[in-house]
DNA sequence: AACACAATACTCACACTGTCCAGATGGTCG
DNA sequence: CGACCATCTGGACAGTGTGAGTATTGTGTT
């Protein structure tokens, strides 16, 4: 199905193997997750020998690895194409908390939108030697923005707009990101029985939240070391 | 190892073999995790032949099913020996913040001390028939309470202090489980490289902020479904 | 108390998986 | 043209979940 012509040298037999198993493995991980994409499975899509794989890719869970990096960039780029759509209040602070929730908005949808594809990027499995983070750029290897940028990118707008003390970006990206995160993987795994209206209201609420802790004009408490100290 | 003797009745061969393969399962799950609850080996454990399960549980995810409702059990007895170690500021509002912030902290704890559980008990493998929720008690089969009623407790406490509006119970509960159920995602699956310290201070951050939104003397903002209908 | 029944556990079998090892294939370069 | 070497193929092995049929054993009935 999927054709893509060699970019640095030619190949030997196929064409571009790595590639074509890359692409046959996130069709299979699209619709049934990381668990779907199978060794055997993914050779017979691209019609070679099951063994054939083992010469691009250590092992099965590599293969994995590179569907999942695959999925990341799939996800910023849908997220990119959710914010290109948004019309901003003209208010400034008001431009940048909406940027912010429609950040959050973007990520949870996608992973309504593509389950499978949202948790082979975020790896449910451990077995992996993946370690998300290796990879320091902005971009992913075919220049797709990754999704955390749009969420750094966000809590800039709220600093520029004096929303935000910009001392607390560090603790406003954990916020933001366990927030939406949760929300994901709420939705998918133990709350599969929501409609999309309810799911639409609960993001919008923990958004509302969200960004109300956040913008806080008061200094944030410091309470937290003292009273975890006092633990256990 | 585990030892079981039959509640209701004496059973036949084994003792009791249902327990016998539940209990097996939540150490196999325990460290590994639900990919390595393997029926054969569950059956090793316990000492009997690998097609004994079938009598007991139609397929394997029925018991991985009934090892994540143990595992949920365990999780709320945790979060229930955590809470009862916290001491209370006297203030009652202040209080009832502290709980809220405890409930989380012992949320995200139970994750990070046993994530082979917690993954089990929050099923990252959608191939179950699960669909937790189907009991609606508040305890589980042993009588331990479900880490729910923590979360509703909390936030029944803030009502009553007069932090948080009976109205906004519903939307505060979508918005705190998702900030926990996503900083213990987070932490297992995509930042494991955080150290102890990275993560509580993390936690700290991220419950102050839910706080800090929740407890917002105004009304909360209605802008969600206009915002959300200008989209797409 | 002895027997029949049904619940329980076991044996055999199959299709499927990931991965190792040796050999075949065919581009690339001296 | 011939040698090399990366690439792909075939066979094989251990291990998995699950189905069908069979042996075993506790329990209720006569």
């Amino acid at each position: 199905m999927v054709e893509k012509r060699p970019r640095t040298r030619a190949t030997y037999h196929h064409g571009d193997l790595r590639a074509a198993l890359i692409a046959a493995g996130v069709t299979l991980a699209r619709d049934g997750g990381p668990h779907a994409v199978v060794l055997r499975e993914v050779a017979r899509a691209v019609g070679v020998a099951p063994n054939s794989a083992y010469g691009h890719f250590p092992t099965l869970t590599a293969l994995k690895s590179a569907v999942a990096q695959r999925a990341r960039g799939d996800m910023g780029q849908a997220m990119g194409a959710h914010l290109d759509a948004v019309e901003e209040p003209a208010d400034r602070a008001e431009a940048a908390k909406t940027y912010l929730r429609e950040v959050g908005r973007a990520y949870v949808h996608y992973a309504v939108a593509e389950p499978g594809l949202f948790r082979t990027a975020m790896g449910g499995d451990p077995t992996g030697i993946t370690v998300p983070g290796t990879s320091t750029g902005d971009r992913d290897d075919q220049g797709r923005p990754k999704p955390k940028v749009f969420l750094e990118r966000a809590l800039a707008r709220l600093v520029e707009a004096g929303c935000l003390r910009p001392a607390d970006t560090g603790r406003a990206v954990m916020a933001s990101w366990a927030a939406v995160h949760g929300l994901s993987t709420m939705f998918l795994d133990l709350l599969p029985q929501l409609t999309a209206e309810e799911q639409e209201t609960a993001i919008g609420d923990a958004l509302d939240v969200l960004v109300a802790g956040l913008t806080r004009t008061g200094q944030a408490p410091r309470s937290s070391a003292a009273i975890s100290g006092s633990l256990k």
